[in-house]
DNA sequence: CTAATACTTAAGTTTCTACTTGACAATTAT
DNA sequence: ATAATTGTCAAGTAGAAACTTAAGTATTAG
């Protein structure tokens, strides 16, 4: 069981690059190969497949290779680690502003 | 004006690194200084001012100095565009499985 | 006035990251 | 069988990023 740190620590990090922020874009529109997804992206294809290992491991993707063709689509679980973290934190900053409002409209403390 | 694709870049550049997520966490509880925001971390307070920097130029978070103390604190919006990004990709990705699913129960195309 | 506090800034170091190259393996097409 | 396609792997490189040190500024406390 993979500690919730070290997944939101995985998905921010990956998240951080454009390169890979692309082709999760990408692969929102739907699964594609590699070599589908390494075409517009002017880097090599070594380089893509890098950027997908690190995908696969933060969770955001899943891959699967039949025959020769490695097939890569969004796993939507990953996104949701990095939301849910978001969340939190705003969800913290709004109930404190709140405990504030309440404070100077009631100052009953 | 500042375009959706920089600031996308910046903010998610930002929470890359774990650090600035601590402080981010660290915010979220209310406004504090520099200094009390790098006691915890066990680096120096320039390496703190570093990432406030980056922090600030993302739109995570607003400082203001009065006197010498510098305080710092959660700016909401910042938050919000890497959680509209994570949105639009969860929503395609969701729309397209939608689209898969109808063609299968109702294939009339 | 002096000392302590709270940063600020610049420069240098180290560590990390993205990327390339090149050789290779497996699968599919001719 | 041979060639083309699709991806894999390891090693090396260049640039970015995080961090430190050291010297300096502005503000506040004693």
């Amino acid at each position: 069981m993979l500690s919730q740190q070290v997944a939101v620590d995985r998905v921010f990090h990956a998240l951080g690059d454009p390169t890979r922020r692309a082709i999760v874009e990408k692969l929102s529109h739907g699964p594609i190969s590699v070599s589908v997804l390494a075409k517009p992206l002017d880097i090599t294809l070594a380089a893509v497949v890098q950027h997908l290992q690190i995908l696969e491991e933060s969770g955001l993707v899943h891959t699967e290779k039949i025959g020769r063709v490695r097939t890569c689509r969004i796993e939507p679980k990953g996104l949701s680690v990095a939301e849910k973290w978001i969340e939190d934190r705003r969800s913290l900053w709004e109930r404190r502003l709140d405990r504030l409002g309440a404070l100077l409209t009631d100052p009953e403390e």
